[in-house]
DNA sequence: TTACGTGCAAAGGTTTTGCACTAGC
DNA sequence: GCTAGTGCAAAACCTTTGCACGTAA
């Protein structure tokens, strides 16, 4: 659950404003709770849903938000950035890469600070944040595939 | 090490030509180790080394390469793809990327293969792939913030 | 010889930017 | 009223593609 209330915080902390066009930009991602919007999909929702806005103002909003740490941005390598809202206050997930359908979930375990510690010690490098992504087929592809194993590939 | 044999059966197999360059191409990352290459660099350092290339071939040569399982490609978000030798035959290694200087280091410890069966019995989701990154500060950023810790910032 | 590969330039897609206008605070 | 924010169109990037020409097998 994401705090409208401490957004708004943010941006004043930063002096920046309040606009009518940030705040729907936010509201489209409390909206799609666990999707990776790109900047072209946040733009035809926020057209869809309320009016249109300046596609160039979508992708400065989101420049904006991820300076201020209210949404994190991914790449799954689809020559698009995405986005989603930060989720570090609490905890980490990563992500689950359908190479089949292109479906892209979440999960949510972070058993990655012990591994994190040890990289400090053997190699001094001091982790912030880290990106993990599984790449497969996921549970409905890998049944399609079962279904199809007596038909010869392609 | 990479076994320039083993890529030249490759490309064989696949009924692809082993012309001069693509030869070219692979020497630069054999001659290039541990690096990230894009194919900008890749096409400047094929120049400087040896001989003008068009852009276009580069970027052919590469999506051969890549699909062939010679090369991976990665990305780190800085908006450009990056290559590196495919080392899936040795070990998987994750990137250590640096976020005040940019800097990609590799580390060689693959620590996943436990979590990928817990994620196939939880989820149903098979994995074939996993890249993971760990964003933070190398060792020589970590010295000089401490150096300048006096310094109040900015 | 002939299908595959190359080079060039044009096109495609995403993201950034310049500038005049608008509107929060 | 000032300054930051917006919208539009142009530009900047990275990458892909069409086509005529060249070349490895």
């Amino acid at each position: 659950m994401v705090h409208l209330s401490s957004i708004y915080r943010k941006l004043e902390e930063g002096t920046k404003r309040l606009t009518p066009q940030r705040e729907l930009v936010i509201r489209i991602f409390a909206e799609h709770p666990g999707e990776h919007l790109s900047a072209e999909e946040v733009h035809q929702l926020v057209k869809r849903r309320f009016q249109d806005i300046g596609l160039a103002t979508v992708y400065r909003s989101l420049e904006l938000l991820t300076d201020l740490d209210i949404l994190t941005r991914i790449s799954f390598d689809d020559g698009r950035a995405r986005y989603e809202f930060n989720q570090e206050e609490t905890h980490h997930h990563h992500h689950l890469v359908c190479v089949e359908c292109g479906h892209v979930d979440e999960y949510g375990e972070d058993l990655l600070d012990p591994l994190e510690a040890r990289i400090f010690n053997e190699r001094g490098f001091q982790v912030l944040d880290h990106e993990l992504k599984f790449y497969g087929l996921c549970r409905n592809c890998v049944a399609k595939r079962k279904k199809n194993s007596g038909t010869p590939p392609k």
